[in-house]
DNA sequence: AGGAGGGGATGCAGTAGGCT
DNA sequence: AGCCTACTGCATCCCCTCCT
């Protein structure tokens, strides 16, 4: 596992070249991770079908990805970043052994359940997920499910990652048990791709996945094979302060610290920080306008009259044991300032709390 | 296609400090 | 001297968008 552990470059480079497979770039050996394939983002399901025509749709789960090789008795578990995290997974290692094939290599995701089968926040995957110590004991309390979304490698028929998708999940079908396969299904329809998306969010998961049937396994590649829907949810918040940036980005204010209206108190209560979406005129823009309205400094940041609102697109709330309001957004990033908008019209604390229980609900039974 | 710019959370290991 | 807690730094998971 050692010579896994550096950056991923490495793990390519080790990974044999296979120029006559052509679409494929690697070859595949068991118990040799390969870097996963990736996904570019869509619009809609409108979009979505006109790059793809007929497409598979499956749930998009928000968990760690797992790429599961099996050699006869041995099983080794790597994430995305080719981490070995076979130890800590026992029910992934259980679930391989019982799969009636001697060798294979699949992938998929691994997530923490609640017993009516909707997700946990993936804050408590990343608990079960960064334990080691004491594994036989958190599973029992955190157990762990494993969902399969693609199949590299398999006894009978060797390395599959030229093949298309469809065959892939053919072969893949026949071996790994319908109840370990992630909800799927194949359509050129809009409705019904459309009612699938809002299936998978109405359970509680980030949306769906769509992917060509005829895409090989691209290795490590965010290619327009596979596409994923999620549900956008933007929120209009205030520049509380803004930190200066680093590298390309040195002289520029970067980092901002964003901030909900508690109407109450007539406050901001701050949801956490971001540097994402913004061009360089952006930044060269809101330097200025934020040291028009600094009212202090230290040595990173600078502090502003709360006035700049921004529409702020983000991931999911969660729960925050460092800011104030107990919640902070995940993957916050910049869609646009809003100067049609005074601070007094931004989002308010209310609002993001009626989300955050919102997308509780969404992950609660009832 | 790859790098840069850094977000939040978790667990773990190490260290500091207080207490018995 | 030994034990407990608190804090910090590190690695890892999830992820995005812009720019070269």
């Amino acid at each position: 596992a050692m010579m896994f552990s550096g950056h991923l470059g490495e793990v390519a480079r080790v990974a044999v070249e296979e120029g006559a497979a052509g679409l494929s770039r690697f070859s595949l050996r068991l118990f040799t991770p390969i870097a996963p394939m990736l996904a570019n983002s869509a619009e809609d399901v409108e979009e979505t079908l006109e790059r793809l025509g007929e497409a598979a749709f499956e749930y998009k789960l928000d968990g760690a990805r797992i790429q599961v090789h099996k050699g006869g008795d041995d099983v080794r578990i790597f994430t995305r970043q080719l981490q070995d995290v076979t130890e800590r997974l026992p029910e992934v290692i259980e679930w391989a052994r019982a799969v009636p094939v001697r060798d294979f290599v699949v992938e998929g995701e691994a997530i923490v359940l609640r017993p009516d089968g909707r997700p946990f926040p993936f804050q408590i995957t990343m608990r079960r997920l960064g334990r080691i110590k004491d594994v036989e004991h958190v599973r029992r309390e955190i157990p762990l499910s494993s969902f399969l979304f693609d199949c590299l490698y398999l006894e009978g028929e060797g390395s599959v990652i030229a093949l298309p998708y469809q065959q892939r999940i053919d072969l893949m079908s026949k071996v790994i048990p319908s109840s370990f396969m992630i909800p799927r299904i194949v359509t050129n329809d809009r409705a019904e791709a459309e009612g699938f998306l809002a299936r998978a969010l109405a359970a509680g998961h980030e949306g769906v996945m769509a992917k060509s049937l005829t895409a090989p396994y691209v290795a490590g590649q965010r290619g327009f094979h596979w596409l994923k829907l999620k549900a956008a949810v933007t929120l209009d918040l205030v520049v509380l302060a803004a930190e200066w940036g680093h590298g390309r980005r040195k002289g520029w204010l970067s980092n901002l610290h964003l901030g909900a209206r508690d109407p109450e108190s007539g406050q901001f209560v701050m949801l956490g920080k971001t540097f994402k979406g913004l061009t360089d005129e952006m930044l060269k823009w809101q330097t200025e306008k934020l040291l028009s309205l600094e009212v202090s400094r230290d040595e990173w940041t600078v502090y502003v009259r709360p006035d700049l609102v921004v529409e702020i697109a983000f991931s999911e709330i969660q729960e925050s044991p460092r800011y104030p309001g107990g919640l902070a957004l995940r993957f916050a990033r910049v869609k646009r300032y809003r100067p049609d908008k005074s601070a007094a019209e931004a989002d308010t604390i209310q609002t993001v709390m009626g989300l955050f229980q919102k997308q509780r609900g969404e992950g609660q039974p009832g």
